[in-house]
DNA sequence: GACAGCCATGTTTGCGTTCACATTCTGGCC
DNA sequence: GGCCAGAATGTGAACGCAAACATGGCTGTC
C-alpha cells in the first residue's frame, strides 16, 4: 500500500470562476476550450476571474468527461545512456510542436518486465492517447501487450514481427558503412566487438557487419561482445590487443571503442598506425577522444521526428498502422582509421 | 490547438466488473483498495470478473474522486547531460520503493521557462502528489511559483534561498577537495575552467576552488569558462596549454576535461608529467580516457533517495518544508594527477 | 411584420470512481 | 429466544468537467 497521503489539496473550480464572473459554468469552459460564440465583453470578464482566483482547470475531471486526452506517454529505460536518453529528448521536442504532452514512464529497477508493466497499466489508465515504446529489448516488448485496442503504439528500435508502427535508425547499414569504411582504408578484415545479445540494434549491427565481409569476401573474425559500457570494451579490448592480425575494429558503440583504445595503448598497439578503430552513436564528446574517434551517426532528432509523425497519424485515422520508418546513419570519419602498414615496412621501420 | 483527436476508447467499467459478479460496484471498488470486510469468496469473484472483462481502473476517475493521486512529478532539463538523467534515473529507483509512480516532464526546447512553465501547470492538473524540480539553473526555479501551496516541492541542485526543501551534491567542498588534491600534489597553485555561470553547481564549485586556494595563500589564476561539453573545453584548452605556469586544472566536469586534455596533448604538454587535471562527476568511461581520469563522483542515487525521503516526509506530515540535504562528493584518484617537475630538473632533463 | 436563422448563453446529464451512510445478515451471549 | 456487535454488502451522492440540448434575443429578408 501508499503511504497514507494527507487530505487532498482542492482550488476553485469551474462553478466558483462562473460566479465571479457572472456567467454559467459553461460559458467558463467554453472559453477555457476557445469555443466560438462568447462575446469579447463575456470572454475577458472570465478571463479576469480565473486570473483573480488562480483558477486551474483539473485534467482528471477533463480527462474523464471526454475520453481523452492530449498525453502521449513514452516508455523508456536505460535512460542514463546516450541513445535512449537522446531519443527520449527528440521526441520530447517534436511533441512541443503539436501541442501533445509528454509522460515519461522511466523503467527503473533490477526487473525490466515487472516495472514496465507497471508503467504501461498507468499510462494507459491516465488515459494516454498514444504510446511511444523505446523498446531496443525484447522486454519493453512484452509490456505492449497490455495496452487496450484503441491506443495506437508506435515502437522506437522495436522489431518488424511485432506488426507496429515502428521507427529505427537503420543500424544494419550503419554497421556495413562501418565496416566498409574499414575495408575501403585497406584492412583485409575487420572484428567486431558487438553489444549485448539482446538489443535488436547489436543484432542488425554484426548483421551488417558480416554482410560487408560478405561483399568483398573477407573471412569474418571471431566476434567478441562487450556491454555498452567503457569498462566491458576495455576486457575485450586487452584480448583484441594480443592478436597481431587484429588491425581494424568495429565497435558497438563510442564507448566501448574508447574502453579498446584503452586496451590497446596500453599493449603498446597504436592508433590508427597499428590498428584501425571505429565507434557507433557519435556521443557528442568522440571527437575528443584520443585520437578522435571516427564514427557511425545516429540522428536521433530525425527518429524523434518519425515517431511522432508515426503517432499522429494513427491517432488522425483511427486506425493502428504498421508503418516503419528507418533513418539513415551517417559516417563521420575522424582520425582512428588509417591505412594498414603491410608487416614488411613496418619491420623495416622498427629499428 | 490540437489536432482533432478521434472518438475516446472507452473500456469495461466497474458497474461492467459488478454485474459480471453480481455484487454491487462498491463492492468492486472495496476490492480493488484492499478493504477489509470483503468475503473470501466475494473476493475471487470479483478478481475473476475482472481478469475476465480485461477490466481496468480509470486513474482520472479516481484522483477526481479522491483529489489524491500517488504520482510525484519530476520536472528536468538538459536530460541528455550525464548528471539530469542520473538524477532522474535515481529518483525513479527511489520511487519504485515507495509505491509512488513517476512522471517526468522533460524540459525540451528553447525556452526552458516557457516549457517547464507548462510542464508544471500539466503536472498540477494531472494532481501530482508532489513534484520534483531538478533545478540547476535558475529558469526552472521559476516555475516552481506555479505550484500551488496545497502541493510539496523539493529541489535537487537548488539555492537554499529558494526556502524549499532541496538535495543538492555538496559542490563546494568537491570544489575543494578537488583543488587541495592538486595543491597537495605539489603544485603551486591551480587553474580553474568553471561550467556555466547559470548553473549553481558551477558557481558552488568555484568557491570551493577560490576557498581552498585562500587556505594556503595561493594566488587564484584568471578564471576560464567553459558550457558542459568537451567541445567547450577544447576551445579554453588551447589557451591553457599555451601557458607554461599553468600546470594544474581543475575543470568543470569530466567532459570538459576531455576536451582540455585533447588541447594539451595537441599543445605536447603530457599529462601528468607536465599538467595535471582534474574533473567532476565521474562519468561512467571517465577512467578510460587517455590517460585515465581523476575525478570528484557525485553519488546520484544518493540524491535522488534523499529527495524522495524529504518529499515523503512532507506528504505524510502536510508541513512544507525547507530541509535541505548535502550528499558528499567523493575524490576518485586516477592517472591524471601528478607531482610537477621542477622548471631545473625538467630543462636538464630534455636534451 | 412575421419568421427564419444565427448568436450568446443557460440547464441537464453523464464520465468512472470513491465516500458516507444505510441496510441486511451472521453468530455469540445472557 | 431475544438482542446486539460487527461483518458483509448495497445505495446515493459527489468529484469537476464537457457534450448535448434548450432558450432567449437579435438581425435580416421578403
Amino acid at each position: 500500500m501508499s503511504t497514507a497521503l494527507p487530505p487532498p489539496h482542492r482550488g476553485p473550480v469551474m462553478s466558483d470562476v462562473a460566479a465571479r464572473a457572472g456567467v454559467s459554468h459553461q460559458t467558463v469552459s467554453r472559453v477555457l476550450n476557445g469555443h466560438p460564440h462568447v462575446s469579447a465583453t463575456t470572454r475577458t470578464r472570465v478571463l479576469a476571474a480565473i486570473a483573480e482566483l488562480g483558477y486551474r482547470r483539473n485534467l482528471s475531471a477533463r480527462v474523464l468527461a471526454t475520453g481523452r486526452s492530449n498525453v502521449i506517454g513514452v516508455v523508456a529505460q536505460n535512460t542514463t545512456l546516450y541513445g535512449p536518453s537522446s531519443m527520449v529528448q527528440a521526441i520530447g521536442e517534436a511533441a512541443l510542436g503539436a501541442d501533445l504532452s509528454l509522460t515519461v514512464g522511466h523503467v527503473a529497477g533490477y526487473d525490466a518486465t515487472a516495472a514496465s508493466r507497471r508503467i504501461v497499466e498507468r499510462l494507459v489508465q491516465q488515459g494516454a492517447a498514444g504510446l511511444v515504446f523505446i523498446a531496443p529489448v525484447d522486454a519493453a516488448a512484452e509490456a505492449m501487450r497490455l495496452v487496450p485496442d484503441g491506443v495506437p503504439i508506435v515502437t522506437v528500435d522495436g522489431l518488424p514481427e511485432w506488426q507496429v508502427a515502428n521507427v529505427s535508425v537503420d543500424q544494419y547499414t550503419g554497421g556495413m558503412m562501418a565496416t566498409r569504411h574499414l575495408l575501403a582504408a585497406g584492412h583485409r578484415t575487420v572484428w567486431h566487438v558487438a553489444g549485448p545479445e539482446q538489443w535488436h540494434g547489436s543484432r542488425a549491427r554484426e548483421d551488417g557487419w558480416r554482410a560487408a565481409l560478405a561483399e568483398v569476401g573477407a573471412m569474418a573474425p571471431p566476434m567478441a561482445r562487450a556491454g555498452w559500457s567503457a569498462a566491458s570494451g576495455y576486457q575485450v579490448g586487452r584480448m583484441l590487443a594480443r592478436i597481431p592480425d587484429c588491425t581494424a575494429i568495429f565497435a558497438a558503440n563510442d564507448h566501448v571503442a574508447l574502453g579498446i583504445m584503452r586496451a590497446l595503448a596500453e599493449q603498446g598497439r597504436r592508433i590508427p598506425d597499428d590498428v584501425s578503430i571505429i565507434g557507433f552513436d557519435d556521443v557528442p564528446e568522440a571527437g575528443y577522444f584520443h585520437p578522435a574517434l571516427t564514427t557511425i551517426r545516429q540522428e536521433f532528432g530525425d527518429v524523434g521526428r518519425q515517431a511522432l509523425r508515426l503517432l499522429l497519424d494513427q491517432l488522425a485515422t483511427g486506425v493502428k498502422s504498421a508503418e516503419s520508418a528507418l533513418v539513415e546513419p551517417v559516417l563521420v570519419p575522424r582520425d582512428t582509421v588509417g591505412t594498414p602498414v603491410p608487416v614488411a615496412i613496418l619491420e623495416g621501420n622498427k629499428t
